[in-house]
DNA sequence: TGTTGACACTTCCCCAACGGCAGGGTTTAT
DNA sequence: ATAAACCCTGCCGTTGGGGAAGTGTCAACA
């Protein structure tokens, strides 16, 4: 039995241009197209797919992975992207969590202080020289979300090795800008015989500040310190790093996690 | 100090292309256009109006819309927009939580059956006769969102009046299509005695189902009863409407909820 | 059988928030 | 002086459709 669009469109909840969009996109072709007048017809079994990507939309596949999903016939390719959409929305949801704790905290302040912004804007910025840091390291083009992968291979060595570690872990970042996606990252752990370092961090004169909280607002310390930089007349004489003090790891809410930043400074 | 984009792009971790775009958009203008080489040059006050757009972004704000925080001078505006904001990271969260179980619930499946679709895809209808029955009810354009916000009125209502409810909660969906921003619902209670209803649902044939589960994919009932009507020579008489047999009032999980589907048919 | 209203068709432009590229001018450091 | 790095404008592309214009078809009622 032959159904039109609109009739089709009521049944599965989709919209006449939605159909038609996926017609185009040959991502679900009726079942039959009139010659002469381009009528679109529907039946019985596509409703079935209709409703296949009604779900895999829901769980965050974009139409083309749908097209790409619905036509893979590998069981274990099909399961490992469900597994990875999962994680996707898994990780998005618990990134929305800490912006909502940020965003609860700073209404707090705002009642309090009718200002946005001063919920932490006071980065005490100092001139420390720091020693040689040995450390081992690994450093690649990464995302921010693969770092605890790679501090797991780190934390393997070590293990393996029974190398003494210093308890510092830190992150060094090699581009001049920052894209959380894809940077030239470098995360190592400070260890206490240079021997065994696969780097040593240079000591010298650092700019560094301390930032509170979660790293979803990380930038504006950086920011912060720049603009310190440039103001006292320092200039930026190689990679800053990150040394997690308190972090996740230590099992307390992220808005007590502590980040020192260093910038090596001339 | 003037600074040049690039540089201002590298302090705050801002595209160089999106500065140009929020220069277009006068979201945030540089401090200097150089008269004839149309260089943009910023300076130290750009930057935290700077941090206060990735900030407004995190919380979901869109451009426009930020542009319009800027400008606000009202407190109480100003307040209830991220007030906003905060129930819109809330429900977001909520929702896609839902959505994890859900998908998480048809990957076990998944594993078993090899299939997406037969999570939940027997759904048992059948003819049955309704009586007449007496609502009290209101009815108008809404989002599924307000749900709760004229359940409440009707419930107060019926506090106030010490009226007798048959403990039925249902939803009447006046429009042929659905559109869960914008659809006229009528959201209504069974009540004991007709004569102070506000209307009476007329009995008669229905095809009916039950859908267990949170109500995301509640449309997939609706398609499957659809199809039902049309295979078995039926035609719908009046809009469908939903009952609440067991839902969040009952402290139960998601999964756990019962909804039964009537179609008034012929 | 004619008419009329509902339904269908295509094509074009629009949204947000930029990214990428081409093609050309400017600054800065050596 | 010259090269490398930096900056400019302008145009097209992305996702998943929505809206409107202008025109052709279908089904039901008189």
């Amino acid at each position: 039995m032959l159904i039109s669009i609109g009739q089709f469109s009521k049944i599965c909840s989709v919209s006449v241009k939605a159909l038609r969009y996926y017609d185009k996109l040959s991502l679900l072709k009726p079942v039959k197209v009139d010659e002469f007048t381009s009528y679109r017809y529907y039946d019985e079994s596509q409703l079935e797919t209709m409703l296949v990507i009604n779900r895999l939309k829901r769980y965050g596949f974009s139409l083309a992975e749908i097209k790409a999903f619905i036509n893979e016939k590998d069981k274990g390719i099909l399961f490992s992207k469900l597994k990875e959409k999962e994680e996707g929305l898994k990780s998005d949801i618990m990134h929305k969590s800490l912006i909502l704790k940020e965003l609860d905290s700073i209404i707090k302040n705002f009642e309090r202080t009718g200002k946005i912004m001063d919920y932490q804007n006071n980065y005490k910025i100092s001139i420390t020289t720091t020693k040689d840091m040995p450390i081992l390291s690994s450093r690649q083009r990464m995302s921010v979300e693969d770092f605890g992968k790679y501090y797991g291979i780190l934390f393997t060595k070590i293990a393996r090795e029974a190398i003494t570690t210093t308890g510092d872990v830190l992150a060094i970042y090699h581009d001049d800008e920052f894209d959380e996606n894809d940077s030239d990252i470098e995360v190592g752990i400070g260890i206490k015989d240079a021997s065994k370092a696969s780097r040593v961090i240079s000591g010298g004169k650092c700019a560094v500040t301390m930032h509170k909280g979660s790293y979803a607002n990380l930038t504006e310390a950086y920011a912060a310190v720049v603009r310190w930089i440039n103001e006292n007349g320092y200039k930026i004489a190689a990679p800053p790093y990150e040394i997690y003090r308190i972090s996740h790891v230590d099992n307390v809410p992220a808005d007590e996690w502590e980040t020192d930043i260093y910038f090596p400074v001339k």
